[in-house]
DNA sequence: TACGAAACGTCAATGGTGTTGGCATAAGGT
DNA sequence: ACCTTATGCCAACACCATTGACGTTTCGTA
């Protein structure tokens, strides 16, 4: 074991870098997000994220036991960001699809970042209170419990892979994205309606939609069907 | 420019390497591939392919642009292997169903190479294929075209984005993986009922259920639901 | 059959990366 | 005021992708 990495709130003793910058964990992280979103998801090194801070690199690893423990920091501070502010109003379906779409927006706000963290399992505190929110809300609902974990455990893992698969998309260098969503254009619609007549039919929806999440449609068919399968379909109806 | 890329069909002089081994964009590829199953996602470096083809690293700069041009030549050898032998029955739901476990498994069989290569884009023949395919079924079904579209967006991005999420967690170190695995039994199992009162209170079905794939469920959910927007809904009815 | 061009494997070097052991020093508790 | 030690810094290691120069092999052509 190189250097014991000491608990934040064990810390006691804070010495100013020489550029007259007092480290912490959490202002560490924070730059490390600044740079994430400067630098693209790959410009996140020891190094430059050291020298942003006006620190030496090897100093960062008195807070982290390595960079994959900073990205797990980070993807905490997401799902912090996700939680604040939501709250059960009583209405299941649109709870659900609030928080839903809360978390998908907090990831997808800082794409670079997403794409380290978006499919790691922390097991803090911020990931264990959205699973217990998620399930109070099923169960109350009416759900027996098999069927809340199964519509948890669909609604969470989708929720976390359209977070990752969308923030992949906007994580790409300018010129690749922007060569992707052009793709629908230059591509597809320009099939010929002989060999591909339904791509052909449906193309200029294709180009309208393709570049928009998915994820808003896709949480509302899942909301949709679990209400079906419950006896207590909570409140408003769907219409 | 470094060195032009010869492209694969104007090679014609073929020099066997040091160890005798004659070289080709396949081989390197297959090599790839089973480098990515061997060490791991992050184990796929030119130098360790270069060993591994008992070549000098930087030959195989003749065959590849760079290390992200040979990462789309391993997704696209996946997608084609995900298409091969799926075929129309009549049945659009059954038809969609398959055609989305074939696929998540066919990335799931190299988790490796599915994280690299999942949310990529390649507008190749393949997925083109696979695209008309799943238009022509949902319009066949009776979708007008604006909620084919729909429908076909939610189900390829849906498919996509749980192949990549379920390949990384696959494809992470073996102690890190089992970790995570034991993440249910270890932390979510021993909450409090106090403050935990719906974790707790389903943590049997929890550790049973959350090493599986969400997927099957989520996808049979989107399927239901699609089948009850349509006027038509094609076969057994939902049993 | 001999030649010349070029395909292509190899070597060596560049500038990057994460990570670590040793060392000096400043900050607290006492 | 002292002593412990947390913590920042330095130098080094082993690895990475990539490239330019070089030599050798292989082929089309004469």
């Amino acid at each position: 074991m190189p250097k014991p990495v000491v608990s934040e709130s064990a810390r006691r003793r804070r010495r100013p870098t020489k550029n007259g910058v007092v480290l912490s964990e959490d202002l560490i992280v924070r730059t490390a997000l600044r740079m994430l979103r400067e630098h693209g998801s790959a410009g996140l090194t020891v190094r430059r994220l050291g020298l942003a801070l006006g620190a030496d690199p090897s100093t960062l690893y008195r807070y982290f036991a390595g960079i994959d423990d900073l990205t797990l920091a980070i993807g905490d501070l997401l799902i912090g960001r996700a939680m604040t502010g939501w709250h059960v109003t009583g209405d299941w379906q649109a709870d659900l699809r609030e928080l839903g779409l809360r978390i998908h927006a907090a990831y997808l706000e800082h794409p670079q970042a997403a794409v380290l963290t978006a499919s790691r399992i922390s097991g803090k505190s911020h990931e264990i209170a959205a699973d217990e929110a998620i399930l109070g809300l099923l169960r109350g609902a009416g759900f027996p419990d098999r069927e809340a974990v199964r519509v948890y455990h669909a609604f969470i893992d989708m929720t976390l892979a359209f977070a990752a698969l969308d923030a992949a998309s906007l994580a790409l260098p300018e010129e690749t994205r922007t060569a992707d969503e052009e793709m629908w254009q230059a591509t597809y619609a320009r099939l010929s309606p002989g060999t591909h007549p339904n791509i052909a039919a449906v193309a200029p929806l294709l180009v309208a939609d393709m570049n928009d999440s998915a994820y808003p449609a896709a949480l509302d068919m899942l909301l949709a069907s679990a209400a079906r399968d419950c006896g207590d379909n909570g409140a408003t109806g769907h219409g």
